[in-house]
RNA sequence: GUGGCCGUAGCUCAGUUGGUUAGAGCGCCGGGUUGUGGUCCCGGAGGUCGGGGGUUCGAUACCCCUCGGUCACCCCA
């Protein structure tokens, strides 16, 4: 019996990244990481899965954490899920270690939500993200969101806008909240069931909506800003002026709560207006002052954001100019010695990479027309050849891909003329 | 979870109002060029026509189910 082919696939809402595509990948993380770098950021790299309580916190109304979860149970019966969102796994680990603040991390990690795929949205998807825990300075708040604007303009993404809003204080939003669910509630007039429920459960959750029949009733909604503390407004107030100090353009978006309900004070949310806006979402966060306290650690303020890496990429496609920017090869080694096949060639290719050079070869003891055509194929700057006449001398044939023009070089200053040309390249 | 569209070679796609051995371009491999790529010429490999069932003398084509892809809704990166 041949197998199910089926089961030989990748499963349903999620994909393989091969090169030469997977080369944007290794772009885009080797930028973000530089970036993070940079800030005084440094690499932390938690479990894909946690106790599934760990992920409750961000929020039991809230789609990913009620309907789109991975949950599993291990041989041990513990209760576990697949990371659905970049935050809550590190600020477990931060009350778990309790460094010293502020804390200052990045991470590139996939997340994993249960949910019906399409272009932009996967089961599994690739944030690169920061968290900062342990200060509540709004220069910490501004200090995320130019990283995060930085990044895309390292990548050359323009048509980028960045909404921002704060969701209040712990003293201030309640109040707010209880204000707006008695407004929707006043207004549930043939909105339906689902909006009732919204409006009683987590009335914060009907403001972004989309639907076109609510546009009216949210339109007219009470707003947040109305209800900051002094405190709140102060904080938000700072962040604007730091944001324009730095020339990091934004728009205020009252509306604008985002998924999760760990949310407080800073929000934001970064659009790409090259996509549809099913996908413009390309990166986004905010504070949660309360989180860590929520799983048992001191009271400690955090802020910090995460990008899609998929959509970015996405976004970027949009404008048209897809770079390349897979390493080129400094040579492609050819054995031209004929069916007797010696460790000549993996000697040489040997030696050239240690000495720090890209360099690939044939396997299979090809043709040399099927080799040299491999050279061509595979970009490389120089053909290598390895020949019997040339090793008489102790020499290789060295052919320039572009020109066709072709030198002997002695064996042993091969790896240095190869060097010598590569600066001559990148003058 | 709901709905629309779509599954034929590695890729992009033809095809048959149901009828012999299912095609093309590109890619891949080999040869022309016994030590040299890109152009050209010749040849070759590669297909459970997504899977299962049904209708029929006969199904890649029509019907049902299923799996997958894609797009949209909800929501998010």
């Amino acid at each position: 019996m041949p197998p199910d082919t089926d089961l030989f696939r990748s499963p349903k809402g999620v994909h393989d990244v091969l090169p030469p595509e997977s080369g944007r990948w290794v772009d885009l993380v080797g930028r973000f990481a530089a970036r993070a770098q940079n800030a005084g950021f440094g690499l932390v790299v938690s479990p894909m899965f946690e106790h599934v309580e760990v992920f409750e916190r961000v929020g039991e109304q809230t789609d990913v954490v009620s309907k789109e979860m991975y949950t599993l149970t291990d041989k041990g019966g513990r209760a576990l899920a697949l990371r659905p969102e970049g935050t809550a796994g590190v600020v477990r680990a931060y009350v778990q270690h309790h460094p010293t603040p502020p804390w200052k991390v990045f991470y590139v990690a996939p997340n994993f939500r249960y949910e019906r795929a399409q272009k932009g949205r996967y089961r599994q998807h690739w944030q690169v993200g920061v968290e900062v825990l342990g200060t509540d300075d709004s220069d910490a708040d501004v200090e995320v969101i130019a990283l995060l604007a930085g990044f895309y303009a390292d990548l050359g993404l323009a048509g980028v806008r960045l909404l921002l809003n704060s969701m209040g204080d712990a003293e201030s939003r309640p109040e707010y909240i209880l204000a707006l669910r008695s407004y929707l509630l006043a207004n549930a007039e043939g909105l339906g069931d689902d909006f009732r429920t919204r409006a009683e459960g987590n009335p914060l959750r009907v403001l972004d909506s989309k639907l076109e029949e609510w546009q009216d009733v949210i339109e007219r909604a009470p707003q947040l800003t109305e209800y900051l503390s002094t405190e709140s407004r102060d904080h938000f107030e700072r962040v604007q002026a730091g944001l324009m100090a730095l020339g990091v353009d934004y728009e205020l978006m009252p509306r604008l709560v985002r998924g999760f309900d760990y949310y407080t004070s800073t929000t934001f949310e970064f659009q790409s207006m090259a996509l549809d806006s099913a996908q413009n979402a390309i990166g986004g966060g905010g504070r949660y002052d309360g989180l860590a306290q929520q799983m048992g650690g001191d009271p400690t303020p955090g802020i910090g954001f995460g990008a899609g890496i998929e959509r970015t990429l996405l976004a970027i496609d949009s404008q048209g100019d897809v770079a390349n920017s897979e390493r080129t090869l400094d040579a492609y080694v050819v054995d031209g010695c004929g069916p007797t096949r010696s460790t000549d060639v993996l000697v040489l290719v040997g030696a050239l990479r240690d000495a720090g050079l890209a360099v690939d070869r044939a396997f299979d003891g090809r043709s040399l027309k099927a080799q040299w055509k491999s050279a061509d194929r595979s970009g490389a700057r120089f053909g290598v050849m390895l020949g019997s006449d040339e090793a008489a001398r102790d020499a290789v044939a060295v052919k320039d891909m572009a020109t066709g023009e072709q030198v002997e070089v002695p064996r042993v200053s091969l790896a240095v003329w190869l060097h010598d040309k590569r600066v001559d390249l990148t003058q």
